[in-house]
DNA sequence: CACTTGACGTGCC
DNA sequence: GGGCACGCCAAGT
């Protein structure tokens, strides 16, 4: 399944990531996983590259180890948002998974 | 304990 | 058509 699936797999990570709300946080291998899916890598690189930045809220996207990670249009704007969300974000840029993960 | 290397999977050049 | 790059993760050194 490659040329088929094409674009239905970061078509269902944006809609995996409308599932979350506001104040919430998710990982990558977490979408990935629940994809059914272990390329974490193409689910954010899916995002950079063409993100819907308006109309899904990619920055709710972290990393595994707590890392808030990059952005498209940069990693302040990601952080900012985060924050604007209620979700706190360390000085490091790290978020407390164990109190801000959603599971799906 | 911190850093380095290998690796799943996709999208675009 | 083939190869490369990436918003990563995990394991090894």
């Amino acid at each position: 399944m490659k040329h088929e699936s094409s674009r239905s797999f970061e078509q269902d990570c944006y809609k995996l990531l409308l599932k979350i709300p506001e104040g919430k946080v998710t990982t990558y291998k977490e979408i990935a996983h629940a994809l059914g899916e272990k390329g974490y890598r193409a689910v954010g690189r899916a995002m950079n590259r063409n993100p819907n930045l308006i109309d899904v809220p990619c920055h709710r996207v972290v990393k595994s180890n707590g890392e808030v990670g990059g952005y498209a249009t940069g990693s302040c704007r990601k952080l900012e948002l985060l924050r604007q969300e209620g979700v706190y974000v360390s000085e490091d840029g790290q978020v407390d998974l164990s109190k801000y993960r959603y599971v799906f």
